[in-house]
RNA sequence: GGGGUGUUAGCUCAGCUGGUAGAGCACCGGACUUUUAAUCCGUUGGUCGCGCGUUCGAUCCGCGCACACCCUACCA
C-alpha cells in the first residue's frame, strides 16, 4: 500500500462508508456518472432576470429552466422538499415535490432524491416560480443525480475556517466560500485587465524560457534542476529580465510577459517560491515615463477589482486616487525620521554608525548609496502606505540598471511601495554592454566573495548588447502582492489557488 | 533559520488549576407537500496531533517531534 492509500484509509469514517454504501445502491440501479445532462440556465442570471417579478407574473410567464449544480442545502419535509443548489454563478431554490417527480418510469425518484447527500452534484428540469416568502425556486418536473460526492462537506453555516484545510485543499475551499470564489475571481479580472492595458499601448505578449542555463535577471537563490539529455544543470527563472531584453534587442520595441518566478528563499505572508510577476520593456522610454505608466496600470487595476481608487485594505485606506509620491532614498528617511540631518545621510560612516544604534548590521564593504538603502529599509519602508516612488538606488544594488548621467553613484531606478511592501521595480536599462560586462565581473566578484544572491556573468546577454539595444526602460510588477492589496488579503496564500505548504 | 501561539467528532467550537470528554451542524431512523442555517422526536460517531516522561491515574503538567498560523530574517 501506498502512503497516499494509506493516508486515505485513515480518512475514512462512517460518514464516508455510509455515502460509499449508497454509491453501490446506485450503481446497482444503472449508470452511476452520467454524462448527458447540460445545463442551459444559471442562478445568477435567473435571478437578476427574475427576481423581482410578482408571485403571479412569474406564473403566467410559465418559464422552464435547466439547472445544475452541487446540493449546499436541503430540507426533507414529508412527501417535498426545498434543496439549495450552487452552480458557478451563484445558489437557487429547488422545490422537489414526490407528485411532481415520481413516473411509470420511476417511481421511486422521490425517495431516492431523500438519500441524496449534501455535496452531490445534480440536474434539474422544471419551472420557476416565487415561493410564498418570496424567494425565486424552480418547481422540479425532472432531477437526475449526476454525481454522488462520497466527503461530507464543512459546516453549512460556518464553512471551513481552518486555514490549513483552506490552502491545502483549495477545492473544498471554493466550494464552501464565496469569499474565495470572489478573490479568485478578481485575481483573474486584473490579470486580463493587465492584458488589456499593455495591448492598448501595443505591448506585445510574450513567452521567454523558464528553465534558464545561467540564472539572471535578479539578485535571489534559484531552484536547480537537471537536463538529463543534454545532462546540465539548469535553472528555474529568478526573472525574465534578460531574455526579454535580448527581444528588444531583436526589434520588439514593446513587450511584456505575466508568468511564473521561482526563488529558492523563505516563506511568509509576503513570499511564495513561486510567485506571478509581470515584466515589461518599452523602447525609447526611460524611468520617468515607467513611473507615470505603471501608475496608470496600478490605478486601472484598482478599479478593476474594487470600482474605486480608494481602497481599504487591512483596515486602513490606501488612496490611489492622488498622484503617486516621488522621493529619492534620502528624502524618504528625513520625511519618516526626524533624528537625522540630511548633510549626515550624506556621509558614509554617519550612515553606517546609524545602522548601528538601530541594531542592524553593517556591512564591511557598503558603500554609501548601499548603506543608505539600509537604513531607509529600517526606517521608512514599512511607513510608505500610499503609493509611493523611491527614486536614486546605488549603482552596486542595481547591476542592470542605467547610472544616472548627473551622478555616476546612482541609477535611473525606482521602487514603488505600498502599504509598506515593495509591489513594483523599474529602471532605464543599461544598455552599454561594456558598462554591463563590467557591472557582471563586479558581481561575479561578490558571488566569490561569499555573496549566494550575486548575479552570474551572462556572456550570450552581453553579446546581445553589444548587437545595440536601444535606450529603453524596463518594469516588473509583483501581481500576487497587487492582488493581495485590492482583495483585502493579508497573506500572499489567499491569493493563489495551491499554495506551497509542507507536505501532509 | 530564530521566537510566539495553536492542534479535541467529518465541520464549527466548548471543556478540564490531573479522575480517559460535550454542544450545534452533518450522518442514521422516524414525523412533516411553500421551507430558509427548516422544525420536532430518537440514535450513531472521539487512541482529545504523535512520542517519551512525571503521576496510583495525563486531553490537561514537563520534554521532544510533526504540521499550521503570526512575528522576525532573506527577498518581490
Amino acid at each position: 500500500m501506498t502512503d497516499k492509500e494509506e493516508m486515505n484509509v485513515q480518512d475514512e469514517n462512517s460518514i464516508i462508508a455510509e455515502r460509499r454504501s449508497k454509491l453501490a445502491e446506485i450503481r446497482s440501479l444503472g449508470h452511476a456518472f452520467p454524462n448527458n445532462f447540460t445545463p442551459e440556465d444559471f442562478a445568477k442570471k435567473l435571478h437578476a432576470l427574475y427576481e423581482n417579478d410578482e408571485k403571479a407574473d412569474l406564473e403566467q410567464k410559465n418559464i422552464h429552466v435547466v439547472v445544475a449544480g452541487r446540493m449546499m442545502l436541503k430540507r426533507v419535509m414529508g412527501k417535498a422538499s426545498f434543496a439549495t443548489i450552487q452552480d458557478k454563478s451563484g445558489r437557487i431554490q429547488l422545490y422537489v415535490a414526490r407528485d411532481n417527480i415520481n413516473s411509470d418510469k420511476n417511481p421511486e425518484l422521490y425517495s431516492q432524491f431523500k438519500k441524496w447527500d449534501l455535496g452531490d452534484i445534480l440536474g434539474a428540469k422544471g419551472k420557476l416560480f416565487k415561493t410564498n416568502t418570496g424567494e425565486l425556486t424552480i418547481e422540479v418536473s425532472e432531477i437526475i443525480l449526476l454525481t454522488k460526492s462520497l466527503r461530507p462537506l464543512p459546516e453549512k453555516f460556518h464553512g471551513l475556517s481552518d486555514q490549513e484545510i483552506k490552502y491545502r485543499q483549495r477545492y473544498v475551499d471554493l466550494i464552501v466560500s464565496e469569499d474565495t470564489r470572489e478573490t479568485f475571481l478578481k485575481r483573474s479580472k486584473i490579470i486580463s485587465g493587465i492584458r488589456d492595458f499593455m495591448r492598448e499601448y501595443e505591448f506585445l505578449e510574450v513567452e521567454t524560457p523558464m528553465l534558464h542555463p545561467i540564472p539572471g535577471g535578479a539578485s535571489a537563490r534559484p531552484f536547480m534542476t537537471h537536463h538529463n539529455a543534454l545532462d546540465m544543470d539548469m535553472f528555474l527563472r529568478i526573472a525574465p529580465e534578460l531574455y526579454l531584453k535580448r527581444l528588444v534587442v531583436g526589434g520588439f520595441d514593446r513587450v511584456f510577459e505575466i508568468n511564473r518566478n521561482f526563488r529558492n528563499e523563505g516563506l511568509s505572508v509576503r513570499h511564495n517560491p513561486e510567485f506571478t510577476m509581470m515584466e515589461f520593456y518599452a523602447a525609447y522610454t526611460d524611468y520617468q515615463w515607467l513611473m507615470d505608466f505603471t501608475e496608470e496600470c496600478i490605478k486601472k487595476v484598482a478599479i478593476d477589482a474594487t470600482g474605486d481608487l480608494k481602497v481599504t485594505y487591512q483596515a486602513k485606506l490606501i488612496d490611489f486616487s492622488k498622484p503617486f509620491d516621488r522621493l529619492t532614498l534620502v528624502e524618504a528617511i528625513l520625511k519618516y525620521s526626524d533624528k537625522y540631518k540630511k548633510d549626515e545621510l550624506e556621509d558614509l560612516a554617519s550612515v553606517k554608525s546609524a545602522i548601528k544604534k538601530l541594531g542592524g548590521e553593517v556591512v564591511e564593504h557598503a558603500g554609501l548609496g548601499a548603506s543608505q538603502l539600509m537604513l531607509f529599509e529600517m526606517v521608512a519602508e514599512e511607513h510608505l502606505w500610499n503609493p509611493t516612488y523611491i527614486v536614486d538606488y546605488p549603482v552596486e544594488v542595481s547591476p542592470l540598471a542605467r547610472a544616472s548621467s548627473d551622478n555616476k553613484e546612482i541609477t535611473e531606478r525606482f521602487e514603488l511601495f505600498i502599504a509598506g511592501r515593495e509591489i513594483a521595480n523599474g529602471f532605464s536599462e543599461l544598455n552599454d554592454a561594456e558598462d554591463q560586462a563590467q557591472r557582471f565581473k563586479a558581481q561575479v566578484a561578490a558571488k566569490e566573495a561569499g555573496d549566494e544572491e550575486a548575479m552570474y556573468y551572462d556572456a550570450d546577454f552581453i553579446r546581445a548588447l553589444e548587437y545595440g539595444m536601444p535606450p529603453t526602460g524596463g518594469c516588473g510588477i509583483g501581481i500576487d502582492r497587487l492582488v493581495m492589496l485590492v482583495t483585502d488579503k493579508p497573506s500572499i496564500r489567499d491569493v493563489i489557488f495551491f499554495p506551497h505548504m509542507r507536505p501532509e
